[in-house]
RNA sequence: GCCCCCAUCGUCUAGUGGACUAGGACGCAGCCCUUUCAAGGCUACGACCGGGGUUCGAAUCCCCGUGGGGGCACCA
């Protein structure tokens, strides 16, 4: 466990909506801020004006605060090391650039992107690994800079040693070796004056003050790249972690579009926003994608006070892990009964409103404790309660027919069942119950049948909380008049 | 095609040369509890990718295969 206060960061594009990887990430880079006593920040690259979505930004800032992950530093709350938004710190990437053309790290390069493109198609056809052919790379640079001077158009590429190799070391896989010959001159800065991502979040990261640098796996292609821009700079390196990538369900290749739709229609998703709504829990949705990649040997279910503590760098896992649902599903609901009962009524108050029904807040924290544990999800709670909440219900005659029985037989049972009720001055379990197995044990029907088909005449639904402690909240005068409403249905 | 990474139950993982009869969790199956649905309790099923080494001893270290994944942009 490192005892010097970390400095980290997520740092995501504004091109889509927000990732479960993402979250995972700012959960990893938020746990070992805390746990150290360091800062947690939050950078937005949008260096990519092309793909940079409208709203983006704005729905990361929001989901990394629904999920309890709040920065320390960024684009809306500032700090000392900003601004926090690329676009904004353009003069800085052309003046690193500037610094490392002029100590022959770099170069411009005037190739234009249709030559780039022909080389490219020239390359792959002969089969070799497509790379740029060095052809700037070897101009007079008194000459490059005159050609600069005069305006004309240009990227900088940064120059890789051609011979030898590069030994990157991540946290989590040791010491990478890669030959320089399999290395390319990449762009660092592009004609529009804006930086790559090569550039800019090494420069950034240096500036910031990163500590340690939690990055997705599909990193480590360009990884010798980035420690060869570091070094260049003469920089100290972070502590690099890449960490493994989200397999979709079948384990067979990352989540596509097709897969994203399919697992929304069974009410799960890869999406911050659409996880929010579908009603999982922040408590959930953090103590699951955690423990992909994160090895905990027991006592999995967290608080993220607990991965605080618990939290360890050394722990993480480098091999892909596949998503899978089912378990989501399983920390949610364990949350969800981990919740204090006004906790939990307040979280689910809002799929009540979003129905259309009326939530009274003394009737809502009393059926908490009926519906807490039936829930896998906070938008259950309608299918579990809603009828705690509506004027009357609709039970089908259909339903109303108990198991093995008919309509006349369950009118029967519905009419005795009236009786006993009128009678009760009280309904709660204890009253209910010796009634009603009294008359169970001298009817003949079993306890299913008559039980089944109160249920439906009270709930509407043949599923539901326990009955009699649901009738003590409903009240004596709903209960009374559904039962009634029910007979009339079953005449 | 080239490069890089990874490899324990179906899935997420524990395991860092002897404590392994390979542990936990999800799921699945059965039982108990039970007026429905859950929750809870108990039990079962279930894995070290293959082959070579190193060693008294290998899931653990090395090599080779195989399989899987990722990358090869003026995208991040």
């Amino acid at each position: 466990m490192s005892l010097q206060p970390a400095r980290t960061r997520i740092a995501p594009s504004p091109t889509g909506h927000m990732h479960l990887g993402t979250a995972r990430t700012a959960l990893y880079c938020y746990l070992l801020a805390k746990q150290t006593g360091g800062q947690f920040i939050l950078r937005i690259e949008d260096t990519d004006q092309k793909r940079t979505v409208p709203g983006a930004e704005q729905e990361i800032m929001d989901g990394l605060r629904w999920l309890g992950l709040q920065y320390d530093e960024g684009p809306d709350v500032g700090g000392a090391y900003g601004p926090y938004r690329q676009t904004e710190r353009r003069e800085l990437y052309q003046r690193r650039a500037q610094t490392l053309v002029d100590s022959g790290h770099a170069y411009p390069c005037f190739c234009s992107p249709e030559r780039l493109d022909e080389v490219r198609k020239e390359q792959m056809k002969r089969k070799e690994n497509p790379r740029y052919d060095g052809t700037c790379r070897n101009l007079d640079p008194a000459e490059a800079a005159r050609r600069v001077a005069a305006g004309e158009a240009h990227t900088i590429r940064f120059k890789v040693p051609q011979e030898g190799v590069t030994i990157a070391r991540d946290h989590l896989r040791g010491e990478i070796v890669t030959e320089n010959k399999q290395l390319n001159d990449q762009v660092i800065l592009k004609t529009d004056g804006l930086p790559t991502y090569h550039l800019a979040a090494m420069v950034d990261d240096h500036e910031m003050k990163i500590t340690h640098v939690l990055r997705g796996a599909e990193w480590l292609g360009t990884f010798p790249l980035h420690v060869n821009i570091i070094r260049a700079f003469g920089w100290d390196e972070p502590v690099w972690i890449h960490l493994s990538v989200f397999l979709k369900p079948s384990g067979k290749g990352k989540m596509s579009k097709r897969e994203a739709a399919e697992a929304l229609k069974d009410g799960h998703s890869i999406f911050v926003k659409d996880l929010q709504e579908l009603g999982f829990l922040r408590e959930g949705v953090l103590n699951w994608s955690a423990l992909m990649g994160w090895g905990v040997a027991e006592d999995e279910v967290m608080s993220i006070e607990q991965m605080i503590e618990r939290f360890s760098i050394d722990s993480l896992t480098p091999s892909p892990a596949a998503i899978n649902f089912q378990k989501l599903d399983h920390f949610n609901a364990t949350h969800i009964r981990l919740l204090p009962a006004d906790d939990l009524a307040a979280r689910v108050k809002p799929y009540f409103v979003r129905q259309g029904l009326v939530v009274d807040d003394a009737k809502l924290l009393k059926i908490i404790p009926l519906i807490r544990e039936r829930l896998t999800t906070l938008d259950d709670c309608v299918a579990f309660g809603g009828f705690f909440f509506q004027d009357s219900v609709s039970p089908t005659r259909e339903d109303l027919i108990a198991k093995n029985l008919d309509a006349q037989r369950s009118l029967e049972i519905a009419q005795k069942a009236y009786q006993i009720l009128e009678a009760l001055p009280v309904v709660n379990h204890e009253s209910g119950e010796t009634p009603f197995r009294e008359y169970v044990e001298s009817s003949g029907y079993n306890a299913g049948q008559v039980f089944g088909v109160l249920r439906v005449a009270v709930t509407g639904q043949k599923v539901s909380p326990p009955l009699f402690e649901s009738m003590e909240i409903i009240g004596r005068d709903v209960y009374l008049r559904r039962v009634a409403q029910a007979i009339e249905l079953l005449k």
